[in-house]
DNA sequence: TTTTGAACTGTCACTACCGACAGTTACGTG
DNA sequence: CACGTAACTGTCGGTAGTGACAGTTCAAAA
């Protein structure tokens, strides 16, 4: 019951936002679960790849040279089904789903770090996507029972820390989308646009001018301050100024 | 200890995936928990409003009737601190911030529902937003010990059962992204292009031709299946095929 | 009542885009 | 070796987008 009071306390001073240094919540981590290892990415994807917008962990340079070294992030299987999904990931089901890993294990085994352990997705908005990998060192069997009790502990943490991540780097974004406003006739021309249609064919939808359709565009593109309709699609969508039709 | 067996049994089910159907999820969380009412709502931004895109719930008719009647959705504090946001959203906490959502919370009491809970957010790819929220019927003092100890569970079953909707409702469009794949030089013309860079501009900071350019984009917009440039670089902002710069 | 903002329209000249024609070169796989 | 795929290039003719000119109408806010 010490323990169950210590995660309580500890999941409610990450909800009241008293923790966004990430060396400070893998301490708190550390503390009050059994866990071995923390590792918290966020990226987005880029033509096959992962573009990595931010990296914090606790494997220690070491670890981190291997990986980097031996290019194990095109075979790590965690980084794709996590990236890619919205469930946990089991990392002993990864491996054995996917035995073109076992390079990655094996690399983990010859630095001494276990290879037990979950990732947990962490969708954020704008397509991008993190996950919180949570490596733990112990048996089989106990890990499986120790999974079952606090994988919703792990789940809410990871929740809020990934929250606090969000809103202090949401913040430098924030004041460019301020005079993004834009009428209803220029959302509507700009979905249009979007979804490909010529300026006659949005005026003639819309039943106006095709005239207008372009002075409703060229005060989407100064709003946006942009230099075609092309870029200014690409804002919009990026922004959710328009809807996905 | 028995709650606490029923609780773990209950997210096991979920985390297996053996929770599709909504009316199902709900019914299981009110009978492990002592919840009033649901609601899931899955919805995307659209010019100040909001296009719903899948809502759930268990208010019943009457409710639903008055919600839409009343246009509560215009004053719904919880509606944009959810979805707009990533932390829990306390009812109580949101009625005291807003006073102007009163109407809201008259309205629930006149037909008997209770003004506690709290509503999840949960983020979704591609720039969508869904939440849970979930009604309770008890004091105040006893909802909070009872939101301590449970707000874990919440989110990991929030969590598991929006992965179920999405993973659900995305097998209709996951065909036509399949042979969406974009070659290193068509993703980097369609990346320039979404920068606003005409041709001639591409060409210049590629050191290619600019019929090698149109050529690259004419395949983007045969792979894509679309009609311009424009629309291209929409359905690639929308699915994540180019980076934001 | 004046002012502001949104919605709306017309013409001209220029540039950008787009489809269809017809190719070359290089690399890896069966 | 043949085959497929990616990267690359040229020309022609038509359509679409873009900026700058100069306006009207209507409703709501100051």
């Amino acid at each position: 019951m010490t323990e169950q009071q210590a995660v309580l306390d500890m999941l409610e001073i990450l909800e009241c936002g008293g923790c966004v240094e990430p060396a400070h919540f893998f301490t708190l981590m550390r503390r009050t679960f059994r866990i071995a290892h923390l590792l918290y990415l966020e990226a987005e994807p880029y033509a096959d790849e992962l573009k990595v917008c931010r990296l914090h962990h606790t494997f220690g340079a070491y670890a981190a040279e291997i990986y980097r070294a031996r290019a194990l992030h095109r075979i790590d299987p965690i980084l794709k089904l996590a990236l890619g999904g919205v469930r946990p990931v089991e990392w002993t089901m990864a491996r054995h789903r996917f035995p073109e890993c076992e390079p990655l294990f094996e690399a983990a085994q010859e630095i001494g770090l276990s290879t037990e352990g979950v990732a947990l997705p962490l969708p954020s908005p704008a397509g991008r996507m993190a996950l919180l990998a949570i490596n733990v060192n112990m048996p089989a069997d106990e890990w499986s029972t120790y999974r079952r009790h606090h994988l919703r502990d792990f789940q809410l943490a990871a929740n809020l820390f990934h929250a606090a991540m969000l809103e202090h780097g949401a913040m430098a974004g924030a004041l460019s989308v301020r005079d993004m406003r834009l009428t209803s006739r220029e959302t509507e021309v700009l979905t249009w646009a979007a979804a490909g249609k010529s300026y006659w064919e949005i005026a003639t939808i819309l039943g106006i001018s095709e005239r207008t359709v372009r002075f409703f565009m060229t005060n989407t593109r100064r709003k946006l301050n942009v230099v075609s309709n092309t870029q200014a699609v690409a804002q919009a969508v990026r922004h959710a100024l328009i809807p996905t039709v």
